[in-house]
DNA sequence: TGCGGTGTTGCATTTCTTGCAACACTCGTT
DNA sequence: AACGAGTGTTGCAAGAAATGCAACACCGCA
């Protein structure tokens, strides 16, 4: 809408791939590199981008400060926390929460596991949207038609052999979570890996978010893992329950 | 430099503070509410800012995964993290890593403490900078009239009776930290928290980060903490040594 | 010393942003 | 049901602000 603005916030993405000098940001924006320079200024001023010493350019700190004051006010965080913590000191493996938003999914907390062999994630990463079993109960729970836009929308890499493959079999499986409301990824991100997964319900009764966990192969196996849904449902459940009963002004994802 | 983009990027650090309407956001930054609206479209569509069920505006999910990639970015975190994973092992405390940018220190790494009593602090979030251990070693690298200016421009909280009180006490304390090459936080952010810290320097001896120890008065006293310094800058000249090895071409902080 | 590469500045042009005012919409109220 | 306040949204004309250009400054290197 703001043509000006719209180039400025077409660097961020640009430079997270990497650092980049006034050359390369100039020429992949498609503008002079007079204007990429006071572009640049203008979100180093704000502290958004950062120059390193070699003149490069980069994200800045400013950046994370404010993404970590983003998850702060999410209140459903704040609220799980703790459920998470104790699902973690009874089954030892790694909780996550994720909420929906915009076509994307994210960790928004996570417990880490106490056992030694870890599986690799971090708060604020996108979730493999196609696989991962907290999306694909975010996903479920959306409107017919933008469940049926989003999964046309979608790429659909390989990461596992069970890995899903195209738009039909994902609204299969979306179809099937949302009649059963849990679900699984049984080594479809990573072959060793697997997830068992709980909604979250706001007082509406949408999906708020969704809490998993997960567990290496080598630790315990697929079917291990799964007798521990009911567990998983509980403590979800009790998120919701406490969710929906303080409903303060503030809204939510 | 680009009024446009200044307005726009304004709107974040307000929406930092918990969410905003329309009016709200246009009276803040002092412009008419359709151009407000136009700001704020444009930033949605870049995903940093989000309208919830209310029609409300707080930051978005995408901010979050951009501070990610940025974190991802700093090679010094990735050098430094099983180091600080081994060091945890050893005593079991809470381990930090921090950078210093533009007036600014944050945490950009830590490892929990296996203590059950735990001391608050997130990756991202920018540190009490007169106080903290890690911030008296980045700061005391800068050039002197640097120092002197950051110092007069800083707001001097006291968090407790040991905070640092004004610029003169913590150039002193700078000074002092510099010459013996660590620092300490004894009670001085939290009265019953104390911290010992070690810079972690590049090929050219300058501090590119600083890494602590943290661990509450009930679990070890100061002076055992203080017991832990030979290890701590131990791990710190690991890392240094690492990290000027390896020199890539990617620059740091 | 001269040369390529890169970053920076002043300026005229024109585009893009701005504020306005009128309109649409959703609530809560009478 | 009708009303009115509050809020969000759009088209438009005026003017301010962003743009690209070209010239300049700077650095390392041959």
């Amino acid at each position: 809408m703001s043509q000006t603005v719209d180039r400025a916030l077409s660097i961020l993405p640009l430079l997270a791939e990497g650092p980049a000098d006034l050359g390369q940001v100039a020429e992949r924006l498609g503008v002079h590199k007079s204007t990429a320079l006071r572009l640049l200024r203008t979100l180093h001023e704000h502290g958004l981008v950062y120059r390193q010493s070699d003149q490069r350019y980069r994200l800045g700190a400013r950046l994370i400060a404010l993404a970590q004051e983003a998850m702060e006010n999410l209140d459903i965080r704040e609220i799980a926390h703790p459920h998470l913590v104790r699902l973690n000191e009874q089954c030892g493996h790694t909780v996550h929460l994720a909420v929906y938003e915009e076509d994307e999914v994210l960790y928004i907390d996570k417990v880490e596991s106490r056992y030694p062999v870890r599986m690799y994630s971090r708060i604020g990463k996108p979730v493999a949207i196609t696989v991962a079993a907290v999306a694909k109960l975010l996903l479920a729970d959306l409107p017919e038609h933008e469940r049926r836009a989003l999964a046309d929308k979608l790429d659909y890499p390989m990461y596992t052999a069970r890995s899903t493959p195209n738009p039909d079999a994902f609204l299969r499986e979306l179809a099937k979570v949302r009649e059963q409301g849990w679900a699984t990824d049984l080594g479809g991100h990573e072959e060793s890996i697997n997830c068992v997964a709980a909604p979250i319900r706001g007082a509406d009764g949408r999906v708020v978010a969704a809490m998993s966990v997960s567990a290496p192969n080598v630790v315990v196996t697929a079917d291990e893992l799964l007798t521990l849904l009911p567990l998983v449902r509980r403590t979800a459940d009790g998120i919701s329950g406490e969710y929906s009963g303080r409903n303060t002004a503030k809204g939510t994802a």
